[in-house]
DNA sequence: CGGATACCTGCACAGCTGTGCAGCTATGCA
DNA sequence: TGCATAGCTGCACAGCTGTGCAGGTATCCG
């Protein structure tokens, strides 16, 4: 391989636009790099922790996550929210694919669809140290 | 049960204040609000995953978490943010406990110091999904 | 000493986000 | 048929948040 130095398995991980720039440790920067991985992934990644950034969503997702589906006024009374507030949060959770709402006659009831989210929201719980 | 119905384990959990309102599933109510718990934890919860849901702070994370501490500006080439941005970044988390920062002459190394965002950035990232 | 580097801070600005209000549709019940 | 309930939507507003720029301090090297 007649790269350069630059281009060696370890460093060239680090985008051309940025090779030139200085560096403390520059090792640890193409370490950095591959830790970090696709960035349109770390994207999507927070993309989903900031559904739960919200502390009527995440009250929202942790009764879906125990108590199973649930109507929009159940879950207004239990979290303390305005209906619409939680319509709205609704509305934002099934865009993300997080929540479906099953309608009943006149009441529909929202239950968790993403797995991974359902994980975050309830496996995660015991982490609150 | 000696006690009242309201007062009952599975029924007083709902505040006075919301004692009065209509409800499709009355014991889902009791459920829900007995799985969202304490709300001021669920506030916490909620300001912790807000730490990861910016993609800049996210990145920074998945690096500190794998390579270990490094200095701002290899941070800055490895995110390709702007070095002032990573200063901010790392004010806000270290302000929230979340790393903190070792002076090595004029050059400052931040870890992660927080066990429970450590876990939620490297553990469940295979949940990806 | 003087310049360059590494980092921090303050400020102003744009963009997103949560919230409340009002109005609307649809369903169930008398 | 008429009314109350369950839910959705649009709009306007305030608040937070990320970003860039400019300037400041501390450290290292020649």
């Amino acid at each position: 391989m007649a790269v350069p130095p630059w281009q060696n398995p370890a460093m060239h991980l680090v985008p051309a636009e940025r090779a030139d720039h200085r560096t403390i440790d520059g090792h640890r920067v193409c370490d950095a790099v591959a830790a970090i991985g696709d960035m349109a992934e770390v994207r999507v990644r927070a993309q989903r922790y900031s559904l739960l950034a919200d502390p009527g969503r995440l009250a929202l997702l942790l009764a879906l996550r125990r108590v199973g589906p649930m109507a929009v006024t159940d879950l207004a009374v239990a979290t303390g929210m305005n209906g619409a507030a939680v319509s709205q949060a609704m509305r934002l959770l099934r865009a993300a694919g997080v929540v479906a709402g099953e309608k009943a006659g006149r009441v529909v009831r929202y239950r968790l669809v993403d797995a991974a989210v359902g994980e975050l929201v309830d496996g995660c719980a015991g982490v609150t140290e």
